[in-house]
RNA sequence: CCCCCCGUAGCUCAACCGGACAGAGCGACGGACUUCUAAUCCGUAGGCUGGAGGUUCGAGUCCUCCCGGGGGGACCA
């Protein structure tokens, strides 16, 4: 569907306002944003326009008589069938039925692919969540930035935007040359010798797990290099590290369209790597000061706090100024016209010294989003669950998708505002149960769709459009409600970031489905006309069910 | 001390960049199965939206202050 309904509607009350100015019931004023919404109670339309109540003060009229003159100029057309005004000024309209009855076989078409928009057409955006350190497997947290990211991107595809899903590597750096003096340890421990673990190294049993890999591959070719960390080993267990996170990924459906190396920035003759070229604009810029024997960069000067290290006195970089680089790759090279970084709230605060570099580099800082999610709770029905490692709790993402499944944990994880801590219910997660889990209850609705259009055709009905004008029944224009606003849906959440509105969605989706199946019988031999309204019906129902699993990440069966 | 997020029903959370009577799920109580999946549906109870001011025709939403919870404020990432 290239437009929403919400857009046509909205059109047709702008050129109302516009008709009302020209032809003297208004007077002449600048123009003004119309924001056409979904009305809370049905007996106000399906939808409502607050614009009078706006213009009152402006054009000096009570606001129902602004009301009335652009309610008298609204076309009663195609997708419009009656408009009222109420109380305090608002403008309603109500749609045409038969209108919206025949959108359902747009929707029959669409499929899955149903809700699909173009507001972002031509708009390359990229989403670069998870990026967790490739020294250790992810987390129970990474998990929820996964989801966000995932989902997110899934959203703005939706709604037309070119998007690309990256992960971002930190394979440079001190963190790096740690892991691999760990892994080095635990490779000469495979060995039997009695080799202690650096200073501060990674204590994690899976680093014993690579060590062992590493020795069933590649036997003892490292054991008396003189090098520490032996520079192949090293760079063995990072990808060995960063298949499990894939891996681990791959298990909650997340993909990424491209993995960045942060050691790619440093890649090239000197002076001519991401991050020379990005460290120079910033000197030629001026935003570069020299003190206390390091590299600073002059974040003050564009209303920071404090000035950034980015170079320290030592000589190496600091993970600010591969930010810097890299997001310099990102606008300046590839050419991003929109860069989401999905981050955990404990990185707030690079948020306006990265916007800072942006802009410094030649970019536009505003265009880079950076969208931050708080933490993480888990609780196994009252009792919380203490993610120590100490404890034996649960603590990496695996072991939470491994208890309960792929499909609740991408629901549970985007059922909460970013912005808001979560309590991630396991015991609840990992329910069958319906009543508990409501991933599963929308999936129960759509494999109730499925399993009664099984039944109709053994019975030998078909879905049919001739007698959409019988779907007239209350909760069957409820469930056409319902259907028909996912475009718009998708468009909102699109432009806010906020995909977690899909959870509340599908749920509403599903609870208007079974509330129609459960009030009316579908399959009716006697009643071939009725069953085949109802059938498209179902029909529609079950492609919107599939679409909004599909943006979620959750499967779609057709028996449960 | 400064910055960010949160505070809404017993619990976990929504509320469409200020809108009409603050909504779901779970939990509690009470109903509905000779018919397409009862893994369901219907009903009842439950709220001064942490507090106090302010802006507005209108505030859970915006502003100020206070209280409470969480997270930041390194030449760590």
């Amino acid at each position: 569907m290239a437009r929403a309904t919400r857009d046509l509607v909205g059109e047709l009350v702008r050129n109302a306002l516009e008709l009302a100015q020209a032809d003297g019931a208004l007077p002449p004023i600048p123009p003004i944003e119309l924001r056409i919404e979904r009305p809370k109670e049905r007996e106000h339309g399906d939808y409502s326009c607050n614009v009078a109540l706006r213009l009152a003060s402006a054009v000096r009229m009570p606001p129902m008589d602004v009301a009335s003159a652009i309610a008298q100029r609204i076309m009663r057309t195609e997708p419009i069938a009656d408009v009222d005004v109420a109380r305090p000024g608002f403008i309603n309209v109500t749609l045409d039925a038969e209108w919206q009855r025949n959108l359902l076989l747009a929707v029959i078409d669409a499929g899955d692919q149903w809700g699909r928009v173009e507001q972002g057409a031509g708009h390359r955006v990229q989403v670069e969540f998870v990026s967790a350190n490739p020294t250790g497997p992810l987390q129970v947290g990474n998990g929820r930035g996964a989801v966000l990211g995932d989902a997110l991107a899934s959203v703005l595809d939706a709604a037309g935007f070119d998007v690309q899903r990256e992960y971002y590597v930190n394979d440079a750096g001190a963190q790096i040359r740690l892991f691999g003096r760990t892994l080095f340890a635990r490779y000469q421990q495979q060995f039997g010798r009695e080799v202690p673990l650096p200073e501060g190294g990674y204590q994690g049993a899976y680093m014993v797990d690579v060590a062992r890999q590493l020795k069933e591959e590649s036997g003892d070719r490292w054991l008396q290099s003189s090098e520490d960390p032996p520079a192949e080993l090293s760079e063995r267990g990072l990808q060995l590290m960063i298949e499990q996170i894939h891996d681990d990924l791959a298990l909650l459906r997340v993909e990424f369209d491209h993995w960045q190396r942060e050691s790619a920035l440093y890649d090239g003759a000197n002076g001519t790597s991401t991050y020379d070229v990005a460290m120079e604009r910033l000197r030629g810029g001026s935003f570069v000061i020299e003190k206390e024997g390091a590299v600073w960069f002059r974040s003050e000067d564009l209303g920071e706090d404090k000035d950034n290290v980015l170079i320290r006195s030592s000589g190496e970089p600091t993970y600010f100024a591969s930010d810097v680089a890299y997001h310099y790759d990102k606008f300046l090279t590839r050419e991003f016209d929109t860069v989401i970084d999905v981050w955990g709230a404990d990185h707030q605060g690079h948020v306006a010294r990265t916007k800072a570099a942006v802009s410094a580099v030649g970019g536009d800082g505003d265009a880079l989003e950076v969208l931050l999610y708080q933490l993480v709770h888990l609780r196994r029905g009252d009792e919380r669950v203490r993610m120590s490692k100490r404890t034996g709790e649960i603590v990496t993402l695996r072991e939470l998708i491994e208890e309960v499944g792929a499909d609740a944990a991408r629901f549970f994880m985007l059922q909460r505002s970013a912005d808001a801590q979560m309590d991630f219910d396991l015991a609840a997660a990992a329910s069958a149960d319906p009543r508990q889990n409501p991933a599963s209850y929308v999936k129960y609705a759509h494999a109730r769709c499925a399993s009664v259009l099984r039944n109709a055709a053994e019975a030998g009905l078909a879905p049919s459009s001739d007698h959409l004008d019988l779907l007239v029944e209350e909760q069957e224009s409820v469930l056409i409600g319902e259907i028909l606003r996912l475009p718009e849906l998708v468009a909102d959440m699109a432009a806010r970031r906020e995909p977690h509105h899909l959870t509340y969605y599908a749920q509403s989706l599903a609870q208007a489905f079974t509330q129609f199946y459960d009030a009316h019988r579908i399959v009716v031999p006697e009643e071939p006309e009725q069953s085949g309204a109802r059938l498209t019906l179902t029909q529609a129902s079950q492609a919107a069910l599939a679409a909004t699993l599909r943006l979620i990440g959750v499967d779609s069966p057709d028996e449960m």
